[in-house]
Parts: C-alpha cells; sequence; structure tokens
DNA sequence: GGGCGGTACTG
DNA sequence: CAGTAC
DNA sequence: GCCC
C-alpha cells in the first residue's frame, strides 16, 4: 500500500542507494550527521586508529560552522528530495556539495563529537576525545541495530497496507460513505509523508530512541482510541492524522539509527532496512485479513496496537551510536523559498501534470481491496493482491534506481511511457473483474508506478536545471504529490459506496439494482401480512441473493442465474431496473388493510393470524387495539414498550448491558461463562436484542440456574415475556430490560443457560443469523447427519423428512469442531451473515 | 408435488 | 389446539 | 415463492 502514498513514505524512503553515494538517507537528519561522518571517514584513511576530536574549537570556528551548516542544509534538502530517484544532474550537484563541505571541514580540521550519549567512548575526562576505530562501527551491536531497524521498517510496513485492507470492513461497520473513510487514508499517507518534514528537527534535538518510542506510544495509543471510539470524526485523528506522525516516527528512527552505527556498509544496512518495508507492506495485507476474520476490525486495531508496542523493545535496543554528532544536529535549518522558480513555465506546466498524474494513480490504488471484493472475490484474496502490488512495486524500484543512474537511461522517456501505460492500465482496470486478470493488474500496476512516481522527482529536476531551485522545486513537487492524494481521495465524495463497491459503469442501472433489494424485502414483508409464509421466505432469499451479488444486473438471464432467485423474482427484478419500480408492490402496498396489518404485528407477540383477526373486526391502529382488543400477557408488555423494542440498539450499549449482566452473573459464581450472541457477537453495528447464552464448566451447575441470574438482575429486567422455557438440558429466559441511565430506552433480552457439553451447537446456534443456521442445518442433512442448538448428531436415518434414528451426538467442545465434522473451514461470527 | 427446523410457551 | 417466537 |  506504500505505493499508494506517492507523496509520503515513499519518497522519503531511501529507495536506492547507488553505490557510489554513501551519504543517501532516509532523512536530513540522518544525512546530517552522515555527511558529518564523511569527514572522519576522510580522515580515517590517514590515522585508522584514533580521532582527536577537539570540542572547544567548536567556538572558535563558529564562521566556519555557518558556512558548513548552509551547505549541509542544502545538502539534506536535495538528498531527502531526490533519494530513489538519484539523477545525474543531482547526483552530480549533491556531490559537489559534499566535496565543497568536506574541504571546508577538513580545513577546520575538527570533528563535533558528542560524548554524553555514549559514555563507553567518551566519557573520560579531559581527553575530549572518542575514540572512533573501526571496531565502533559495522560490527557487533550494530548487527543488532540492524536487525532492529529491519523490524521496525517492518512494523512501519503496517500503516497503508492494513488500513487498505480494513477499510471495506470499516465502511460497512461504520455505514459511512466510502469517500469519509478514504479520506482517512488520504491524511494518513499525507502525514506519514509531511510529518517526516516536521519530525526532523525533534530525531535532531532528542534522537531517534525518544523518537522510536514515542512513535510506538502514540500508535498504541492510536489504536486503542479506534478501538474505543466510534465516531469517524475521531478516526481522522486516531487512525489519520496522529497514526501517520506515528509511523514517520519509525520511518525516521530506522534509518537515522543505522546510519549511527555504520559506517563502511551503510549503503548495504539501509538496503536490508528498505527490505522490511517491502517485507512489512507484503506480510501486513494477509495478517491483517486474518485478525479481522477472527477479531473484526476493530479488534484487529487494538491487536496491531498492541503489536506497535513492539517499537518500544525496539526502541530500547536503539542506543545512540558512536556515529552521532549531536552538535552539529543541533544547528537549525533555515529554508529559504526562492520566487524565481515560478516564473519557469515548463516547471508550473510540469507541476499541473503531476497532480493530474497522481490525482489518477491514487485511486486505483486505494480502492484495490474494494474493487476484489466487489467482484466477488473472497476477502483474504483481495489482501493478497495488496501483497502481490506491493511486493511487485518495492522489487522494480530498486532497478529503477539502479537504472536511472545509468547514462543511456532517458528518463524522461520512460516517465512519459510509464505514465502513459498507467493511465491506459487504469481505464483498462474497468475490464478486469476475475481473480486471475486483477493478480495481474497487481503486479503490473505495481511495477508501472514504481518506474513513474519516482521519475517525476528526477524529471522535475531536469526540468528545474538551475541547481539553486532544485531544493524548491522538489519540495513543489513533493507538495502537489500529497495535495493531489488528498484531493483525489476526497472527490469520492461524489460517489456513494454502493456505486463504488459495485463498480458501477451505469448509474441508473445501479440505482435501480440496489432499489430492486429493497423492493423484494418490501415485497417479502407485504406478503408475510398476507400470510404467505413460503412465499414471504423465498422473496427475502432471493432479496438477499441480490444484496450479495457483487455486479450490477444487467439482463433478465443474469438475475435468472442467481441461485434463490427463480423466473417469477426474476422478471420483478427486470421490471424494477427497467422501470425503477414495482406496479404489483404498489398495488399492494397502497392497501389500506396491509399496512394495518403490518403496524400491528410489529406489536411482540401478535403475528399475521391476530393481526389479520383484529384488521377485518375494526381493529386497525395501536389506539384501536389499546382500546378494544383483548390482549395476551406478552402482548401487552409488547404494546407498551412498542417503539422502544421495534428500534435497534447501538452496538456499543448492547456491549454495556452485556458488561452489566456479565458482572452479575459473575457475582453468583464466578466461575460461570457468560457470552452475548446474537448479532452483537457477528459485530454488527446496531443490535435488534441481546441474547446471553450462560453455562458453568462443571457440567452440571446450570441446572436451577435461570432463575437466580434473572433474580439477581432484579429491576434490570423490566418485563418477562416468558419467564422460562424448558428444553433438553437448556433453559431460557425471554425479557425487556433497561439500563439504569439518563434516557435508555427498553432492549429485549434473552437468557439461555445450557449444559457445558451443549456449549458449543448452543453458541453456534444463538451467533446465528437466522439464514446461516439454516444452510448449516441443510448440509448436515445433506451428510447424514443433523445439526440443532443441542447438538451434532450423526448416522441419523431420516425417511420422507421423518427421522428414524435421531443418531448419536458427536463430541463437539469448540464450535470449530463443529465446522470441522462437517468439513468446512471455520467461520468467524462476523462472516456468518448468509 | 412436497419440503422449506424443531420445539416450548401462552391462552 | 392455534399462534408465536426463538 | 424456489428448488429438488
Amino acid at each position: 500500500m506504500k505505493l499508494l502514498t506517492p507523496s509520503t513514505s515513499k519518497q522519503v524512503e531511501p529507495a536506492f542507494l547507488p553505490p557510489d553515494f554513501n551519504a543517501s538517507s532516509g532523512e536530513g537528519s540522518l544525512s546530517l550527521s552522515e555527511s558529518d561522518n564523511d569527514i572522519p571517514e576522510k580522515k580515517w584513511k590517514i590515522s585508522p586508529e584514533k580521532w582527536i576530536c577537539a570540542k572547544s574549537s567548536k567556538v572558535k570556528h563558529s564562521n566556519l560552522n555557518s558556512i558548513i551548516t548552509e551547505k549541509l542544509e542544502l545538502l539534506i534538502l536535495l538528498q531527502r528530495m531526490s533519494k530513489d530517484s538519484m539523477t545525474e544532474e543531482n547526483n552530480d550537484c549533491i556531490k559537489n556539495l559534499e566535496l565543497e563541505t568536506k574541504q571546508v571541514s577538513t580545513d577546520t580540521k575538527c570533528v563535533y563529537c558528542d560524548d554524553e550519549e555514549h559514555g563507553e567512548h567518551g566519557s573520560k575526562k579531559n581527553t575530549k576525545c572518542i575514540n572512533l576505530s573501526e571496531d565502533s562501527t559495522d560490527s557487533g551491536y550494530a548487527w543488532v541495530i540492524l536487525v532492529s531497524a529491519f523490524f521496525l521498517e517492518v512494523l512501519t510496513g503496517c500503516s497503508l497496507t492494513s488500513f487498505g485492507i480494513m477499510m471495506v470492513d470499516i465502511i460497512d461497520s461504520t455505514e459511512q460513505r466510502a469517500s469519509n473513510i478514504a479520506f482517512i487514508g488520504a491524511l494518513l499517507s499525507s502525514f506519514l509523508g509531511l510529518s517526516g518534514v516536521l519530525l526532523g528537527p525533534i530525531v535532531h534535538r532528542f534522537g531517534c530512541r525518544v523518537v522510536v518510542f514515542s512513535g510506538s506510544l502514540i500508535l498504541a495509543l492510536c489504536c486503542l482510541t479506534t478501538f474505543l471510539v466510534r465516531n469517524v470524526i475521531v478516526y481522522y485523528f486516531s487512525m489519520g492524522i496522529v497514526s501517520g506522525v506515528g509511523y514517520s516516527c519509525y520511518q525516521l528512527g530506522a534509518p537515522v539509527a543505522v546510519s549511527h552505527w555504520f559506517q563502511k556498509k551503510k549503503a548495504f544496512s539501509l538496503s536490508v532496512i528498505m527490505t522490511g518495508i517491502s517485507v512489512g507492506s507484503m506480510l501486513w495485507g494477509p495478517i491483517t485479513r486474518l485478525l479481522i476474520n477472527k477479531y473484526s476490525w476493530r479488534g484487529a486495531v487494538l491487536i496491531i496496537g498492541g503489536l506497535q508496542l513492539h517499537g518500544c523493545l525496539i526502541a530500547a535496543i536503539l542506543k545512540p551510536g558512536p556515529l552521532l554528532s549531536k552538535s552539529l544536529l543541533e544547528k537549525k535549518r533555515s529554508s529559504r523559498f526562492n520566487k524565481e522558480i515560478l516564473k519557469n513555465k515548463r516547471f508550473i506546466i510540469y507541476c499541473f501534470s503531476n497532480f493530474t498524474l497522481l490525482y489518477g494513480h491514487v485511486v486505483p490504488f486505494m480502492m484495490l481491496p474494494i474493487k476484489a471484493e466487489s467482484n466477488g472475490i473472497s476477502k483474504m484474496n483481495a489482501a493478497v493482491l495488496v501483497a502481490i502490488m506491493g511486493a511487485c512495486s518495492t522489487t522494480v524500484r530498486p532497478l529503477v534506481g539502479y537504472l536511472g543512474d545509468k547514462a543511456w537511461f532517458d528518463k524522461n522517456f520512460v516517465f512519459g511511457i510509464f505514465s502513459i501505460l498507467g493511465g491506459i492500465l487504469t481505464s483498462a482496470s474497468f475490464y478486469m473483474r476475475t481473480y486471475n486478470l486483477l493478480i495481474i493488474y497487481a503486479c503490473l500496476f505495481g511495477m508501472i508506478s514504481a518506474t513513474y512516481i519516482p521519475l517525476t522527482l528526477s524529471v522535475a529536476v531536469e526540468i528545474v536545471k538551475k541547481p539553486e531551485f532544485i531544493a524548491n522545486g522538489l519540495a513543489i513537487i513533493l507538495t502537489v504529490h500529497g495535495l493531489a492524494t488528498l484531493v483525489s481521495i476526497t472527490a469520492f465524495g461524489t460517489l456513494d459506496y454502493v456505486q463504488l463497491k459495485n463498480n458501477c459503469e451505469k448509474d441508473t442501472v445501479f440505482q435501480h439494482f440496489t432499489q430492486s433489494v429493497h423492493i423484494q424485502n418490501a415485497l417479502a414483508t407485504t406478503y408475510e401480512s398476507t400470510g404467505d409464509r413460503w412465499r414471504t421466505f423465498s422473496y427475502r432469499k432471493a432479496a438477499a441473493a441480490v444484496k450479495r451479488y457483487p455486479r450490477p444486473i444487467t439482463s433478465f438471464e443474469e438475475a435468472l442465474a442467481i441461485p434463490g432467485v427463480g423466473e417469477r423474482v426474476a422478471n420483478k427484478i427486470w421490471e424494477i431496473v427497467e422501470t425503477g419500480g414495482l406496479r404489483k408492490l404498489e398495488e399492494l402496498s397502497n392497501q389500506e388493510d396491509i399496512k394495518a396489518i403490518s403496524t400491528l404485528s410489529g406489536i411482540w407477540g401478535v403475528g399475521q393470524t391476530t393481526a389479520r383477526q383484529w384488521v377485518s373486526q375494526g381493529i386497525k391502529t395501536l389506539e384501536d387495539v389499546r382500546n378494544k382488543a383483548k390482549l395476551t400477557r406478552p402482548q401487552q408488555i409488547g404494546l407498551k414498550h412498542y417503539d422502544d423494542l421495534l428500534e435497534r440498539m447501538p452496538r456499543e450499549e448492547a456491549g454495556r448491558i452485556d458488561d452489566f449482566v456479565r458482572e452479575k452473573c459473575l457475582g453468583i459464581d464466578a466461575d460461570l461463562v457468560i457470552l452475548c450472541c446474537g448479532s452483537y457477537r457477528r459485530g454488527k453495528e446496531t443490535c435488534g436484542d441481546v441474547d446471553f447464552l450462560i453455562t458453568h464448566p462443571d457440567g452440571k451447575s446450570h441446572h436451577d440456574l435461570l432463575p437466580k441470574i434473572i433474580k439477581r438482575l432484579g429491576s434490570f429486567l423490566t418485563d418477562h415475556l416468558v419467564s422460562l422455557q424448558q428444553k433438553g438440558g437448556q433453559s431460557k429466559y425471554l425479557g425487556v430490560c433497561k439500563l439504569d441511565e439518563e434516557g435508555a430506552k427498553h432492549r429485549r433480552i434473552d437468557i439461555i443457560t445450557v449444559p457445558r457439553d451443549e456449549y458449543a451447537c448452543a453458541i453456534m446456534y444463538f451467533t446465528g443469523s437466522a439464514h446461516f443456521n439454516r444452510s448449516m442445518r441443510h448440509l448436515a442433512g445433506k451428510m447424514g447427519m443433523s445439526l440443532s442448538e443441542h447438538s451434532l448428531n450423526k448416522g441419523v436415518v431420516r425417511k420422507r423428512g421423518e427421522k428414524l434414528n435421531p443418531g448419536v451426538p458427536l463430541p463437539t467442545p469448540t464450535e470449530e469442531s463443529v465446522f470441522k465434522h462437517l468439513g468446512l473451514k471455520y467461520l468467524p461470527p462476523n462472516e456468518r451473515d448468509h
């Protein structure tokens, strides 16, 4: 996913280090110490044993210092900007600068070292000297640093990769527009790059150890916040801006640390940690997907936050190296902006073209997982696509860097060709829908963009020409990149989620298509009122199938081909697609009776039979019911809480009910196992009710437990609908509860106690969804088994529906074991929606 | 043409 | 027993 | 209503 963010991490990372350019580094802070270090390196050759460093001379040479600093500042900027797109021009330019700088500083015969930071070298009193023998760099502890920095980069690779992967889940669960969520990614990528500039001075001041440590804490805190808070505005900060800053701490820390420890093998060591980013961006995709599958995206965020705390460990390992030079690092950089550059028309035009280039580049990248999933590709395989794209781009980058250095390499030509190729590919991607094609797309896009994105900078250098403007020019281009990223992703505000998710070509078809789902459901509801149970059943099934269908339906035949959609429903779908409506539904829903029936059957305990009877007796409104109808006890309760009980509660409220009930139950017996199932366990953002499943590990204490629980819950339970149901070893309570909070509403609550050996099957059953249970039962039946809330039985003998032999229960200690018996791979609750 | 889950509560 | 809900 |  790193590829996606041309304006950020990418460019800031040293993607390739020309062998002759040993001072290249990822960050300005780094470059400063390095170029400083180049001085001792030269001297080494003269006196390899020891280096005398006269710290006091710093004062005398303050003038020189400012010259050095000034040169170095330019050097920093140049290196930062050009890193992986090193071209002859700016390479030369930098080399000249280096040379100059070296001369100036060798003249002073002075190297500034910091003797406080590494006691073992410099703490000897009176000898303001530091031993910079070869032993202190490139070996020993340096390798520990290298490994740590490598893992730090692996952690960094998490940033955009995992965000891209979880974007679909976030959109689904927050029910926000895709653009709103994508904007988080835009912020993340922008701040990843932007804060690199801001953090530079901080690294200078406090060293990379502190920065990495804070980065780690920041990230963990961000993840925790994201986990706890359910507010998209907060995510803009917790997942976007602040996370971006956290990751840039890592991104800065690793190369800086390495550069403090490696002298001769600096290029090598920096390449090694770059590999860390590639490895990271490949690993995090699938890892994130797996975590989401098991714990939902919030859980995944929390776990990732925990994993990011490893940064603290790494920070502890990153002790300041022998090559650190604090005194120079503390120098401020003054960057002056030269307006002359804006008079270069070619450059201005180039800026605009870069804007459009990046505009078109970012979106397909960011949207790859969504595109894949909308074409029916599994979420895991979508994650693999991202990994493939990352792998391809990170493989090609060093190659481009290497070739870019060759004299015969015409970067203007290559840049032009590849950006056109990228455009063609992006256009063509509309037609790529199968997994194989998308794999090819991911590879090509990864490679092509890895080619032209770094080249944007080299070409800029060529256009700017004058060395004194290069730094400004590159800064402008990078700003343009960042702006394009932000704007392009924000522009998605014009598209809504459904369109995006279905990769829409014809807007109208889409609208009608999504409408058809609602209409099918409406038809189902209508028929429910008229009492045709099985027709209702089929409409619902068809509506669910259409909802899952990843593409717009463009023909009658296509509709007919969907399982669950027969000729009659396909006809209706086609009518909806063509006309946007359905006459049959209009007729039915305009009948007053039918509306009345659906209103009345909203009362808990009132079904279509009762409702229809009432309507035929002239009882058509809730007011009529209250005055005239004869109500059962549960129906009275249902009527009393009519509005509350029809409303779904926010997930977070279900969570608080969970906490409350859990605590009360543990007060009875601390060994009780309490699980809140239903849509809550499936990770839904709203829940119609809460289902508690309670068991006792000793296998027998569940007897007589339920009455105690009900008593214990006291006035939390406001009404009892069905006080006790017994079947087998299970007991079930259905009731109404209300939290003791300001403005709390009444909610439906079910509590079930089960024997330990039925626990797994009970969890499965009460987690649902209803449709999922149905398909599981069906599958079990086909395999000669039967699945119920009590057990999974095998050896069931059925004869024309009647089962002659109930079979024997299979041991099912866990949900996984149930899936295993049925020959299925485990499905986490959040994937059991159908 | 028959199945589409099987069962326990309320009245 | 029918009706309802899980 | 759909599917076997």
